[in-house]
DNA sequence: AATACCATACCGCGATCCCGGTATTTGCAT
DNA sequence: ATGCAAATACCGGGATCGCGGTATGGTATT
């Protein structure tokens, strides 16, 4: 999230492309556009990554999916680590839901099918440095549906404040001894308490009462 | 992620806003369409909630953020939970980024500003009876940068395969003598391998070693 | 006033875990 | 082939936990 802030000076884009066809065709549209201007081009991730690690880092990096050694999916991560502050778009021939889906998680910005027009490209390009992220309804949806998952299923329990403090603890890596110490209580008090909690929780040991709290988020 | 399976039925929508004009001019518009149908309208979260208790549920749910009451980030989960089968689409005046934030995240699958044309609101309904999610590229990068940071830093201990599949067990909550039994090693083995892990990952207690995984995403 | 629930406290036994060791076999790489 | 890392195995003592109890004072609700 670090939008240009000087959109005065042209934006600095390159691509990663294996076919040389497309990798021109691509280069010539974005030179055409006055305020992007297309740095360099790179037929694999291993040369644009070597090169990238000497030299100023790109607004934007055109990604194709399909490369011969690292792929356009698993190179995000090394484009990401090498240069952090260049926003990633895909460059895909089909809709691939799966492929994508797992660019975003990775840290993909967006992505472009191959047959985008010229103002499409220019458009997804200003979006991504502008701050935002393109991409389908589709695949939003998919996203969204596993953030909702993530967030949603808060269950209630029906633990006590007390018994959701000495939860907290214990999930912090506290030992029963130490819980009660911190508290000002007998150490069986914790032990009552977490015998609570365990049949609340359905559970029979601390480590699954931590588990359980953190898969579903109690913490 | 339940798309319509038959197109053919008319979509049935319902609306929840307090404002009068705008609640009649959203229904009229929604009518205009063919393919959609106005089922009801309410002026409150409460009211929707207790009508859709007995009736049949929508396939969307247009939801004004601010109503009086029970606000509309409020309502989606109480309306998730009523009509599971429902849709939910955020209805705002403004761009207003960190409440469409909340409100995906608690499961709505896109938000409409007031000012949409019909166009835009009837395919912004259908997007979402197909399964898809429609949300602005600003918040489209929001959800994303989250979910970015959520499963990007699975930080490498060194951890050996065996080591990784008793971290596993662990996780899961089976008790070392039952790691032991289903691994066919001896219990010895398991405590010679949990001690390694506790010595990479730095902690004292399994314990502390489900809670480091769960956080960091181990698994 | 009665009731229910919560937080508190205590006991003891058997199971489990933590940690300090040592040691052999296996497999991969130089 | 030689060496190193991983996987395997074993021991024992002290700490911790799991769970079966019982019990009492406080607070809130009815």
């Amino acid at each position: 999230m670090s939008p240009k802030t000087r959109p005065s000076d042209p934006i600095t884009v390159i691509v990663v492309e294996d076919d040389v066809l497309f990798r021109d065709s691509i280069r010539e549209l974005i030179d055409d556009s006055p305020a992007i201007r297309c740095g360099a081009t790179f037929e694999s991730c291993e040369d644009a990554l070597v090169a990238l690690q000497d030299e100023l880092a790109p607004d934007v990096i055109l990604l194709d999916v399909d490369l011969p050694g690292m792929s356009g999916i698993e190179g995000i991560s090394h484009f990401r680590r090498v240069s952090p502050a260049s926003r990633i778009i895909i460059l895909t021939v089909f809709d691939d839901d799966d492929k994508i889906f797992n660019a975003v998680c990775q840290g993909a910005s967006g992505y472009l099918q191959k047959s985008a027009s010229a103002e499409n490209v220019g458009a997804c390009i200003l979006d991504v440095v502008a701050g935002g992220a393109a991409m389908s309804p589709h695949i939003a949806a998919k996203v969204l549906s596993m953030f909702a998952q993530y967030s949603e299923p808060k269950k209630e329990y029906g633990l006590t404040i007390r018994e959701k403090e000495i939860l907290h603890h214990l999930v912090g890596g506290v030992s029963k001894k130490h819980i009660a110490e911190t508290l000002f209580i007998s150490q069986h008090t914790v032990e009552t308490h977490l015998k609570n909690i365990y049949a609340k929780l359905q559970v029979h040991s601390q480590i699954d009462v931590v588990a359980k709290a953190l898969r579903e988020h109690l913490i």
